[in-house]
DNA sequence: CAGCCCAAAGGTATCAGATACCTTTGAGGA
DNA sequence: TCCTCAAAGGTATCTGATACCTTTGGGCTG
């Protein structure tokens, strides 16, 4: 009962509005407020609305949420699920890439101009040793591959990525650990994301996509070495 | 306080282990059985639960199956989905052949063969209109390109494969009715399975995935074909 | 008149105690 | 031995309250 209801309520609404409130819901449905109270939580579990206390229900637009946590509790319990994640990713940014470079918007471009401008201006400002500064270097990296993954111009595609992005994170800070050891520097990435930002303006998909593979196939070294240096396994138990 | 206890929960059970009853665990956490309530439907939204009436809660494996309710209704929604699935699929099983040439073991390939046969025997015992055999095909073909993903060694290619399997049958059925009508065969499609498999079993990657990429591009236009093919574009309405 | 403060209104979060109905299981009879 | 069926154990839902959070508008103060 309470299941069709989740079903039923999520359909009336568009992503962004606001549900009634609950004693309203309960009089529209013919239920008691539970009821409704029971749909809602099995809604928020699946990240479909956003609860928080005092204020009404907002229907979230879908964003591969749900299936983060899930990615993300695989990541904590084994390091090779990094790479499997790794190999994934690689997989399919190589192909949206070189949809990307076959189909972005003027404004898609723009969008990951804007990114990669963003981690020029954030070297060039940094000094010597800012923490913060390599923290926002790091997110205009996530945001370039983002940007790429909705110029694709495929749904599928964007939401697969926004639910790799945060376990992702994870990996590509564990992979600038590995781009130091090997001598790598900031500049290198730039270059990197350069070249596929290249390919993708002159529309030439198939370059974009090789320029995509080898600069993720870089990345996916980069971790191996991190980890292989490190001490310890980066394996976290779950929290019991 | 919900939120918190459903991953209290959930920390303190194995997969496949079945919950305490609702009381109990009412009693242990010290709040009332609605909250526990609320708390596994929760859960149950996110796919880690499998509840059913008048039976304890069953822990279930994670299995991307959350991600599958969000894909199917995307689905549901415009054509265009499917086509944004088609071509996310295209990339991740074009790896997963290539993945699965490389690394598959002895019994990975035989699960491979075995569904291939499964095909092979289903078209020759057919009779020439039997309905139940064209969905037991269908089911193999499936099958076929489940056990390569799994093949490949990959636990999130694996996962992402199932959270697309039941979006995808919808999408193999239509791209069927498609296959017909540019006057190819249930042969056709075995000897172009046979070939991905073939590649596979020599642990040839290149072949393996080009061969996969080859059969899944047949697919897409296969699907593009049955589409235009319809008087009514398939867009379902969302029920009222 | 502008800005701050606070109380009322509207919400959600949770509790307690019942009833309805489903599933499993074991005792008893054929 | 096998079938039937009722009791036991569970979940699904209802009703009626209480606690506490957020928003908002009116009134007070400077």
């Amino acid at each position: 009962m309470a299941d069709d209801l989740a079903n039923e309520i999520l359909n009336e609404l568009a992503p962004g509005a606001s549900l009634p409130s609950e004693a309203e819901l309960a009089e529209r449905y013919a239920v008691s407020r539970l009821t409704i109270r029971e749909a809602v939580k099995l809604l928020a579990g699946r990240g479909l609305l956003e609860l928080s206390r005092g204020r009404r229900a907002i229907v979230r637009e879908p964003d591969g949420a749900a299936f983060a946590d899930f990615l993300t509790s695989m990541l904590n319990n084994d390091s090779k699920g990094l790479f499997d994640l790794v190999e994934v990713r690689l997989s399919l940014e190589v192909q949206s890439a070189t949809l990307a470079a076959k189909r972005a918007s003027r404004a898609g471009i723009a969008a990951v101009e804007n990114a990669l401008q963003g981690m020029r201006d954030t070297v060039e400002a940094a000094s010597a040793e800012d923490p913060e500064a390599d923290r926002r270097f790091h997110d205009f990296d996530v945001g370039f591959h983002e940007a790429i993954a909705l110029a694709s111009g495929n749904r599928v595609m964007g939401y697969l990525f926004e639910a790799m992005a945060s376990p992702l994170r994870q990996g590509i800070q564990i992979s600038r650990r590995g781009h130091a050891n090997r001598g790598h520097t900031l500049f290198d990435t730039i270059q990197a994301h350069q070249r596929i930002l290249e390919a993708i303006r002159d529309g030439n998909g198939r370059a974009a996509g090789e320029a995509m593979r080898l600069h993720l196939k870089d990345t996916e070294r980069d971790i191996r070495n991190a980890l292989s240096s490190m001490a310890d396994p980066p394996t976290r138990q779950r929290t019991r």
